[in-house]
DNA sequence: AATTGCTTTCCGTTTATCGGAAAAAGGAGG
DNA sequence: CCTCCTTTTTCCGATAAACGGAAAGCAATT
C-alpha cells in the first residue's frame, strides 16, 4: 500500500508548506521521490481532489476533500450545537483565547479556537495541530482524567523511565486541584489553564483551555481564570451528560 | 493509481454510513471489492490514520487525518478571526441559523453553521456537504457574483440547454436585488436568503445565508432578513478587503 | 535565438498489488 | 462444553499496475 503512504506524505508536506503550496520539483526534492513518480501520484491525488493545482503557477495545494470529510466529522460530534456556544461564552467572560482539544492516540488535536474579540493579543495555536499528550495544560488535563491503565500505556511510550514518577505526581496534583496549568511549555511567555471534558458515558472527549500571556500576571487573575475554565467544563459536561 | 481511488471510495462510503461506521464485509459488499482486498486496503488506510477500527466491534470509521488537515485548511482561510464573528453577530440579530458556503468546482461546500441559541428550530444542513452551484440561495448568490465566462461554463455543465435562458435571467435578478432567495428548493418548508462574499481581490470566496422556516412568513420579515444578510455580507467584505 | 529551469510524457523493467482460498477468531445455540 | 456458523484475517503464486530514468515540452529570461 505504498501509494497511500506516499500520498499522505505529500499531503503532510503540503500542509506544512509556506503558503500551503509547493511545486512538483520541491515536493520531489523534499520527499526523495523521482519527478515522474511524483507527477503521477499528484495526478492521481488531483483526480480524487486530495490536491489541486493552480492553473497559473502550477503549484499544488491540498484539495477540498480534507475539509469536506473533516467538517462532517466535526459536525457529528456535538461541537456546533453544544460545545461551541459554551466556548464562546467563556471567551467573552475572560476575554482571552479559548481552545478545545481532543485526544487521538498519544496526541491531542486542537479542534476549536475562539479568539476574544476584545483582546488583541493572539497566541494562536493553529487548528488541527497534533500535540503529544504530555505537553501543555489541556493535554495533561486529558491524561489526568483517563483511566489508569490507559494513562500508564501512554506515559510509557512518551516519557523516559526516570521521569515517569514525577509525571504521575503531577497528574495527581491536577486531579486534586480540578484543573491543569502550564507555563511556557509550548510557547515561551504564554500560559494556560485547562479542564478535561467527559461525555455522558464518562469517556474523556477532550479539554477546554484558556491561553494567555504569562507576564505580570497576578495570582488573583490566575485563580479567576481557573475558576472560570472549571465552570465552563462543568457546563459542557452537563450538556453532554443530559444527551 | 487505483489504490487511491479505492481508498477514497471507501472514505466516501464510511462518511455516508449510518453511524459513520461499517464492517469490513459491508464495505466489501457495497464496493464490490473482494474481502481480502478490502482488508488489505483498510489496513493501509489505518496505518495512515485515514480510518480507525473500533477495538470491540471491529467496525471501521473515518480516522483523524481528515479533521487534522481539514481544520488546518479551515484555519488558513480567515474564518476564525474575521468571518465567524460576523456570522455570530448575524445569527444573534436575526435569531435564525446562519451558514457560510464556499465554491469548489461546480459545487459549494457548507463551511460553517451558526445555530441560533434562542431559536429551537434547526434546519441543520450538515457541515461539509457539497451542493451543486445552481441549487439554493447561497449557491445562486455565488454564481451571480462570478465572472461571466466562468458562470457560462458552470451553467453549461449543470443545466439542460432549454432551461439556461431562464436561469441567466434569474441570476440577473439576483444581481439587481443584491441578494438571492430560495423557497423549498432543497428542503420543503424551508427558505433562505443569501449574499455573495468577495475577498480583497474581488474573487468570490463564498456566500452568507440565513435559513428559516417558510411558513406564515410576512413580507416584512423577509425584507428584514434580506436587509440583515446584505449588511453582514458588506461587513465581511470590508474586513477581507482591508486585509 | 539560445539558455535555463521547470513540468509533462514515454516506455521497458520490475515489483507491489490482486483476490481466491484456507485459516483463525468470535458468538449463538444446543 | 462443544459445535456450527458468521466474520475477520492471513497466505501465496499469477499478473497487471506502478516505477523512474530519460527525453520531450513549455515558458520565462538574457
Amino acid at each position: 500500500m505504498q501509494a497511500l503512504e506516499r500520498s499522505m506524505k505529500i499531503a503532510a508536506l503540503l500542509s506544512d508548506a509556506d503558503q500551503g503550496e509547493m511545486s512538483i520539483s520541491e515536493l520531489s526534492a523534499q520527499s526523495g521521490l523521482a519527478l515522474s513518480t511524483m507527477h503521477r501520484i499528484l495526478q492521481g491525488m488531483a483526480r480524487q481532489r486530495m490536491v489541486e493545482q493552480d492553473e497559473q503557477t502550477k503549484l499544488y495545494r491540498l484539495g477540498p476533500v480534507w475539509m469536506e470529510y473533516g467538517l462532517r466529522l466535526y459536525d457529528s460530534m456535538d461541537y456546533v450545537t453544544k460545545i461551541r456556544p459554551e466556548l464562546e461564552r467563556l471567551s467573552r467572560e475572560v476575554k482571552e483565547s479559548v481552545y478545545l482539544s481532543r485526544p487521538s492516540g498519544n496526541e491531542a488535536i486542537v479542534m476549536e479556537r475562539i479568539d476574544s474579540e476584545e483582546n488583541p493579543i493572539r497566541i494562536n495555536d493553529p487548528l488541527g495541530i497534533r500535540i503529544p499528550l504530555h505537553i501543555g495544560a489541556a493535554n495533561k488535563a486529558i491524561l489526568a482524567a483517563m483511566p489508569e491503565d490507559r494513562v500508564r500505556r501512554i506515559v510509557e511510550t512518551l516519557i523516559p523511565e526516570e521521569k515517569r514518577d514525577d509525571f504521575y505526581i503531577k497528574l495527581q496534583q491536577i486531579r486534586d486541584a480540578g484543573f491543569a496549568e502550564s507555563h511556557g511549555e509550548r510557547t515561551p511567555g504564554t500560559a494556560s489553564v485547562a479542564v478535561a471534558v467527559k461525555d455522558g458515558l464518562g469517556e474523556v472527549i477532550g479539554a477546554v483551555s484558556i491561553g494567555f500571556l504569562d507576564y505580570g500576571l497576578e495570582n488573583e487573575r490566575l485563580a479567576y481564570l481557573s475558576e472560570k475554565v472549571m465552570e465552563a467544563g462543568d457546563r459542557i459536561g452537563r450538556k453532554l451528560g443530559a444527551g
